[in-house]
RNA sequence: GGCCCCAUCGUAUAGCGGCCUAGUACGCUGGCCUCUCACGCCGGUAACACGGGUUCGAAUCCCGUUGGGGUCACCA
């Protein structure tokens, strides 16, 4: 198996997804996963590419035997680096026939299809395939350089496609086609098969969009055989495409398109996985939570549904909510913090006392919140003193008349509590005998008012819990800074 | 336009000739739990694109139609 991306941009949910159905495969088969980067586009390529989408696979934890970084048997694992084997590649494609040099100019090949009634559209006549020595000559001497075009066989090209089935393109569908410029440079339709057939790639796994390629891909390996570079054609799958909202293939443009942009909002690699994974695969008929380890179980190629998938963020909320609540409370503790740190909660360096507070927060609020960047709101009153309390708007808008008696009643009340015993039951036995017996209050009515006073909104984690972390004496603070308002 | 791919609830999917009056999840929705919001639990909603075959029997196989998508570069 391999992955090849070209980079381009920034890494996009449907990339990762046929990174992630390569590994799997690779792992569940105990076969190779390859990383090799297919940078042969100068213009397009950029190192900051590049390095995204390391670093994407290493947040998923998709990991490679072979490739970038990790080395391996076929060094360089960059194009950009593998001049040279093309170069003796090139030549010996030549030699044996497979591969001929074509003088024609895309003007000129517009030209004689206009010429010949045919639509300008049906590309490339074939016109070179035969050019004598004479005439080879006469266009150098013109100062012209040929580019070099594959000659496709004149059959019918027929694939066993992994997730379609049986595939066939009738001969004489698509022309010879350039595999190299007239300056010598490779294009991406030679660089490809040839490495994937030195590096013994015996599965590609890759997007729809380069179903038609393939049978070229074919013929380019057929040639690849003859001049003795392999042996074997690889076996084809195509992945169908990851779609935004409609009908519309996930766009660049969109933000959900790209990987970190949910990294940012709090997914973690265990839920995107997850998500990713159901979108043309599932693990069983009645259940869709799972981890990596069961995917890479039970996942295999041809289950994978040959239909486009839409993407859907409430559901990979949904999922991500589900993976969150499987994690330790500790470790879930572990990856709020830089959330609350990119929300200016939590300082670059947490004191041992925010950490404390953290750690007592954290379970209360593990099953409260679908992405970790859900975080920052729901915690932030914990960490702010009782003077800066700000009193969201709703919450506020929603308070009793008599908030003012029932916040009152409620200092009374706790100020009996000794330091020592301020805990949520003691606290709210409390509560309930001076506001529910006492004042004789709905709970709704009696807690509304206080939750504001405490957090300043209208939805917090459980009020008790949250007074005991605070402690009796900044509860208290607040209480009193409400009725003072 | 040529060639290729695809077609089950709004969405993702299960289904590979009888277990299907079509299952599950998200969504939406009613309720229970409850200090808010969640979580959890119980219920509801909603689909085999259409038309022909093949067969005792079709969501499943075949053909056609329609619709959607891709591709036809000296990009990848």
């Amino acid at each position: 198996m391999r992955f090849c991306p070209s980079p381009t941009g920034t890494p996009h949910v449907g990339l990762v997804r046929t990174a992630l159905f390569n590994w799997a495969y690779a792992r569940h088969t105990g076969g190779k996963f390859i990383f090799r980067i297919e940078d042969t586009d100068a213009a397009r390529d950029s190192e900051e590419s590049y390095e995204q989408i390391i670093d994407a696979l290493s947040w998923l934890n998709l990991d490679w035997d072979e490739g970038i970084n990790v080395g391996g048997p076929h060094e360089p694992y960059r194009q950009s680096q593998r001049s040279d084997i093309y170069t003796e590649v090139i030549e010996k494609l030549k030699a044996t026939g497979r591969v001929y040099e074509s003088f024609s100019t895309p003007e000129e090949i517009e030209a004689r299809n206009l010429a010949a009634g045919k639509d300008p559209k049906v590309g490339y006549d074939n016109f070179d395939r035969n050019l004598t020595e004479e005439q080879k000559a006469a266009y150098r001497a013109e100062g012209r350089q040929p580019a070099l075009r594959v000659r496709v066989p004149d059959e019918d090209i027929t694939f066993d496609d992994l997730v379609r089935g049986e595939i066939t393109f009738p001969a004489g569908s698509f022309p010879d086609f350039v595999v190299v410029r007239p300056n010598g440079d490779p294009l991406y339709t030679l660089v490809n098969p040839v490495d994937d057939a030195i590096m013994q790639v015996t599965h590609v796994l890759r997007g729809e969009d380069l179903l038609s390629s393939t049978p070229r891909q074919i013929a380019l390996h057929h040639a690849l055989i003859d001049a003795g570079f392999t042996t074997h054609i690889p076996r084809f799958g195509h992945l169908p495409y990851v779609m935004g909202e409609g009908n519309k293939k996930l766009s660049k443009r969109d933000p959900e398109a790209n990987l970190f942009h949910h990294r940012d909002r709090g997914f973690i690699p265990e839920g995107l996985i997850n998500y990713l994974a159901l979108l043309g695969w599932s693990l069983s008929h009645d259940r869709d939570i799972f981890s990596i380890q069961e995917m890479v179980k039970a996942f295999d190629v041809v289950n994978v549904n040959p239909n486009p998938a839409r993407f859907d963020q409430k559901k990979a909320d949904a999922i991500n909510g589900d993976h969150i609540r499987l994690l330790t409370v500790e470790d879930f503790t572990a990856r709020m913090i830089p959330y609350l740190q990119a929300g200016n909660v939590l300082s670059n360096d947490p004191t041992d006392v925010q950490l404390e507070i953290l750690a007592a927060a954290a379970p209360l609020v593990q099953t409260r919140m679908n992405v970790l960047s859900e975080a920052p709101e729901l915690l932030e009153f914990l960490f702010t003193p009782a003077s800066q309390i700000t009193y969201a708007e709703d919450a506020l808008k929603g308070l009793p008349e008599n908030s003012s008696v029932v916040v009152a009643a409620s200092v009374e009340a706790l100020e009996l509590i000794p330091e020592a015993e301020f805990t949520h039951d003691v606290i709210q036995e409390a509560l309930n005998s001076a506001l529910i017996e006492g004042l004789e209050l709905k709970p709704r009515i009696a807690f509304g008012p206080l939750r504001t006073a405490i957090s300043g909104r209208r939805i917090s984690p459980p009020l008790f819990e949250s007074m005991e972390i605070l402690g009796k004496q900044d509860t208290i603070d607040r209480l009193v800074r409400f009725n003072e308002r």
